[in-house]
DNA sequence: TAATATATTCGACAAGGCGTAGAATGTCAA
DNA sequence: TTGACATTCTACGCCTTGTCGAATATATTA
């Protein structure tokens, strides 16, 4: 007896974030700063929202530390705390700590695969840093 | 105006999986089958806690596909569906997926340092591993 | 067979997160 | 003072998870 279907994990930070707010962040992030307005009219332009709405969302988000908000000349203007790297590091050591205590070994080849897939020049990169990592190790060691 | 706190992220499959649902799956991953009512009474050691909630919890991780429910002699079984490892893959390969379109180096480093952390040994798993993908890759460019 | 014990399922509620947005309130300039 | 625009409040609906009691099914046995 086994029912079928697999649907843990959504996409990204998947589960650390909901649409929206991620929606808000990714213009933040390439905007660098923002009114609540001018964000709002960017969703606007490809779905129908409410003002109250992002401003409710961006509210929120500046609550979870992860938006500054700074009054401007007239308005309030948002940006993000996190650069986009600084934020991936943040929302997966605490992830990958958890994963590698279920499994190390499942969690890298995993990690493996997928970079490859999605990155694969990436690969050079990792391979650098786990040697370099070895090394810092190692003089530790003494 | 920055409020403080950081708080996405919690344990392990953290948000993947709730609090109970995880006790329970890992005692399914250390006994390998079990009745609900063992389950419960192995939970309800550390924590009051009633036999009707471990059988809900372990009917949704059925719903969800996570275990296998079998009528044994006179009551049902509950085994993992996947092991820890399967899980991890599972589990993280989407979230990886949706990491990696956020920042693919910081991904990695990250991942780097936590493993470094957790299981510095592992690090030369990961090497390992990281060559043979590139190998792969190489051979399939031919 | 009827009664008792045990197993399993149903239905519910509370809490918390997120998307959603109207109502209310605040602010500033004409 | 009165708009016009900005910001905050309040709240609803939906979904997930933890939590169970009540109801039902099944088996055991007096």
């Amino acid at each position: 007896m086994e029912k079928t279907s697999s649907k843990f994990s959504k996409e990204v930070y998947g589960k650390i974030l909901g649409h929206l707010e991620q929606d808000i962040l990714d213009l933040l992030w390439s905007s660098g700063e923002a009114s609540g307005k001018e964000i709002f009219t960017a969703i606007r332009r490809t779905r129908g929202i409410a003002l109250t709405t992002v401003l409710t969302v961006l509210e929120r988000l500046w609550k979870k530390g992860l938006v500054i908000k700074e009054k401007g000349e007239s308005v309030y203007l948002f940006r993000p705390v996190f650069t986009k790297e600084e934020f991936a590091k943040e929302v997966s050591s605490d992830f990958f700590k958890g994963l590698f205590e279920l499994s190390a070994g499942g969690a890298s080849a995993s990690f493996v695969n997928i970079l490859a897939q999605v990155d694969p020049v990436e690969l050079d990169r990792l391979k650098a840093l786990v040697e370099s990592k070895k090394k810092e190790i190692e003089s530790r060691k003494g």
